[in-house]
DNA sequence: TATTGTTATACTCTATAACTATA
DNA sequence: TATAGTTATAGAGTATAACAATA
């Protein structure tokens, strides 16, 4: 398929998608990288800490940090994990998991405030293009 | 239109969505902010210093130090302004649009491959959504 | 010896407050 | 007095290297 200038234009509108996505995601003061904890966490169940890093593409010190400052704001906690007493189970609090529904309500709230300034024809593209793009990423990843 | 779920799946494959690009454009050592800088810069030429902290969103001594630190990378050069002495001009050297394209066509290869992988009718859908959106964002900001 | 996690250190990126120089 | 920019300081988030504890 012919993307049009080798594909930049999508490049520039995919960046500037992203920067929206970043103003709204900070509204309610957390960071990019710890709401995708904090995401993964409440999606998943309690994880070790090793598993959080390689998951996230993070180091491991970068990941124990990230639980330090989340677990003193409560929103995450640790655990010993029974079978293995090196490992750490990192598990979402209540507080955490309130944090991601308000979190999810808001951002879902502005997506659509943003698609229903479009055509009927541009908004059925946008519901068929995102999550194909999604499933995508996911394929290439494990792949 | 109902976007289901409260379009809670959109944000869901949105997220990974700036995962991967935030991913992809580190390749190049060079950070979403600088290159958003970058960008800016190479697309509508010299500005000052107060209008791209503004541009993007940022303190202006956020903006100071990225400068600087880009300044000492070779990327981006400082001129003073010659009507108002207290002014100052941001503009990038040929170091800095080198770069720029480069990532440029990095980023557009990524997302080519990605976009490969789709139906034609995802593609389809694709090539009208993400400047679709683009645009709203920008209506949705200048409002 | 290998793995899990932490600590030490250093860099980028961000903010607010205080300051300098020009308008 | 207001505006443009910088400096000072502090915190989040990241990395690599060195370490402790357990396997």
């Amino acid at each position: 398929m012919d993307l049009g200038g080798s594909g930049e234009e999508l490049v520039a509108a995919l960046a500037q998608l992203v920067r929206f996505v970043r103003q709204v995601s900070t509204a309610g003061g957390l960071s990019t990288a710890a709401s995708s904890l904090l995401n993964r966490l409440s999606r998943e169940g309690p994880q070790r800490l090793t598993e959080l890093a390689r998951a996230d593409g993070v180091s491991q010190p970068a990941m124990t940090q990230m639980v330090t400052r989340m677990e003193r704001e409560g929103l995450v906690r640790r655990t010993s994990s029974t079978d293995d007493r090196r490992g750490v189970l990192v598990g979402v609090t209540d507080a955490g998991v309130d944090l991601v529904g308000r979190r999810r309500a808001e951002q879902a709230e502005a997506l659509q405030a943003l698609i229903a300034r479009l055509d009927p024809d541009e908004q059925k593209a946008v519901v068929t293009a995102l999550p194909a793009l999604a499933r995508a990423i996911e394929a290439q990843t494990s792949a």
